[in-house]
DNA sequence: TGTACATCAGTGAACGCGCGTTCACTGATGTAC
DNA sequence: TGTACATCAGTGAACGCGCGTTCACTGATGTAC
């Protein structure tokens, strides 16, 4: 243990980048280290122990979001489904259905925005999204129904971003039925289009 | 005039938005006051005289985007459309058929996320939201509807941001069929959801 | 078991420089007489 | 028509300070003997 008993550096490194996502989200990319360090209960050099550089820390963060995202969508993997879409169901229910935590993770894909300015970050979400991309096409559904569908919930994950609720019970029902287009998609695709 | 004859003092101003959009986009909010002058041909003391801090430069900047894309939208209103869910149309063709101009809007949204760290900007961005949404829920169409429509369309929209390109035929489908739901919402309504 | 030494996990003061802001000054155009 | 003056639209040097980074130092724990 260093100087500070009563926590594992672990569990620092942890507060580190914990207080950098709230820093950030709030004041944006000029949050400074001070002030995230303090947050953190450690001084600015102690940040610097852990993360040699800022640009270091926030391409940390950035790491960490990607990650927590990808296990939300994991964690909503139905194990008894085995059918086509079922990655696309639990892509859906992570947008759309969040629990406390992913309310917050949620917002730090709002950060992760912020945090596209340094280029590490920006071929890491690159790189991040283009495999999960692939993942979904892979997912047994045909191209027109799964566009649709995980370009919805897109759409109403990204509406807090501009200060939307997104909660209450007409995105339970928009839910249902987006899961329930995957699981027929043929109510989509046999709707009478014209041409 | 002043000083450099060959243009107005608004097409400087202009200049100036145009460089502090396209700096930001790239380089983020830490882009410079000199870097966005000299983009602009002018000296950052030029830069100070339009605007009188970096704050202000950003949140005029911010009204530019909002107006425009604002304008964007009603640029797609059909004149000779007068059935209940016209704004939403065009909504959908502003956000899924950009032309080159719009392409840098939807860009540009995304550099609105930017912004909204300053408050003034924040504040500025949910207003407008606010004002859009009532406008679309006051559209004609049922709200489950209009909520799928728009939210697939902010969907599409947002993807560029992770670096998907959004474009190509899949897309174009997408939006007729979106658009044909608005104009018989009863397709959607009237599939055999269960409970 | 005690002692010496290395290492880990920090502290906090000092540095330096990038960048927003201020300011004195300027050249072209417009206006009064 | 010429002259004086005001104003507009800038220039560019200087300032100052916030903030990221460096650095010397430190206290607790682990390890060798």
């Amino acid at each position: 243990m260093g100087r500070t008993a009563g926590r594992s550096p672990q569990d620092t490194r942890r507060a580190l980048l914990d207080a950098a996502g709230e820093a950030i989200r709030t004041r944006g990319v000029n949050a400074t280290l001070d002030e995230i360090a303090r947050h953190a209960g450690v001084s600015k050099g102690g940040l610097i122990y852990h993360f040699a550089s800022k640009d270091e820390l926030i391409l940390e963060l950035a790491r960490d979001l990607l990650a927590s995202f990808r296990a939300q969508v994991e964690n909503r993997l139905d194990p008894a489904d085995t059918e086509p879409g079922r990655l696309t169901r639990a892509y859906v229910r992570a947008l759309l259905a969040p629990t406390e935590d992913e309310v917050v993770a949620r917002k730090s894909m709002a950060l992760i925005t912020q945090l596209m300015t340094i280029p590490a970050v920006a071929e890491l979400v690159d790189a991040d999204t283009r495999q999960l991309n692939a993942e979904l096409h892979a997912d047994g559904l045909p191209p027109d129904v799964m566009t649709l569908v995980t370009a919805t919930a897109d759409g109403v994950s990204s509406a807090p971003l501009w200060g939307e609720s997104s909660t209450g019970p007409e995105i339970r029902q928009l839910e249902r039925r987006l899961i329930q287009l995957t699981r027929q998609p043929g109510l989509w695709q046999e709707l009478p289009w014209e041409e």
